[in-house]
DNA sequence: CTATTTTACTTCATTGATGAAATATGAACT
DNA sequence: AGTTCATATTTCATCAATGAAGTAAAATAG
């Protein structure tokens, strides 16, 4: 279907470098199916896929905490958004927000117990639609996958930054 | 850095299939990425990705036209918003909405001569950015990509879907 | 042939994300 | 110390996307 699309396109514009196309459009379906999966399966926990990542970086670091502009890196969001995370983990009692004790322009961000007990509560049931995800999947396949992804990840990274644009 | 992330989170989560979950956080990363450089070249057109993909979609109909149903389907946006999709093309000049013949419920979506000329004047310079993307891609190595994201979105299609739930 | 149900789209209210401007603290300069 | 500049976060206005309800035209049932 977008096979015939792209096909069409490429002969009314025939300098489209066809192959490169189709692949960006698959990179775009499966990301957004797999955006998709992922809101579906945090609907329940009220949690959409940004405040869910923070909550897991702050899950994942051994002290269990950081701050705003750092969580804003981690997960790619604008500063203004990440406000918002933090008042909706806030209101829920999963994070704690506290005045910075070096810098009192850092605000600092911790995980709580009951936060703790909420992501080891909802992420393990999410498991075995992720190996789904990988069905006929062989160790080669995954490794093949991860390579070219972090490639591609390399490369668009570059597109716009590259010290000398 | 989502290598550490992950590989602590396994440590604490030891059932947890860490290199499936990082595959999935790759996928997210790239597709996110992906997103973004596409908004940015098309920010200068005063398109956001789904008036743009609706309108190459009617580009790459043999006769031009279309309903909102049918571009509901084939961009994966609710109806809701493909009213408003709509609605700003048609302000810009370059589809047009008529009531449609045979069906009045139908609607008739169609690209103005306009709207085709704007496609082949704004498409053509992404191609460069789109290569540049797959730098260090050989033959194969797209292949394989095609293959494994083709397999990945049946998978995602059928985790929710299979007929039977 | 009318009454009900279904289909196609639109309108309205709400949510999540963003950019621009405001605030507050710290760092650097003189 | 006092002024200026940079950094960290929040507030406010706006936009794109969504869900729920509304409207209008077909399809179907009685």
């Amino acid at each position: 279907m977008m096979d015939e699309g792209i096909g069409w396109m490429s002969r009314i514009i025939p300098e489209m470098p066809a192959p490169e196309v189709k692949l960006c459009r698959l990179m775009l379906m499966v990301g957004g199916s797999l955006e998709e999966e992922l809101a579906f399966k945090l609907k329940p926990h009220k949690l959409n896929h940004s405040e869910f990542l923070t909550l897991m970086i702050l899950y994942s670091r051994p002290d269990g905490s950081s701050t705003p502009g750092e969580l804003c890196e981690f997960t790619s969001q604008g500063a203004t958004n990440m406000t918002r995370i933090a008042n909706a983990l806030v209101k829920r009692g999963l994070i704690t927000r506290s005045a910075g004790a070096k810098d009192r322009r850092r605000v600092s961000i911790r995980i709580t117990a009951a936060g703790k007990r909420f992501v080891q509560k909802m992420v393990p049931p999410m498991f075995p639609q992720v190996g789904a995800m990988f069905a006929g999947f062989n160790d080669t396949d995954k490794r093949h996958l991860d390579r070219l992804l972090r490639k591609l990840a390399r490369n668009l990274d570059q597109l716009n930054d590259p010290t000398h644009p």
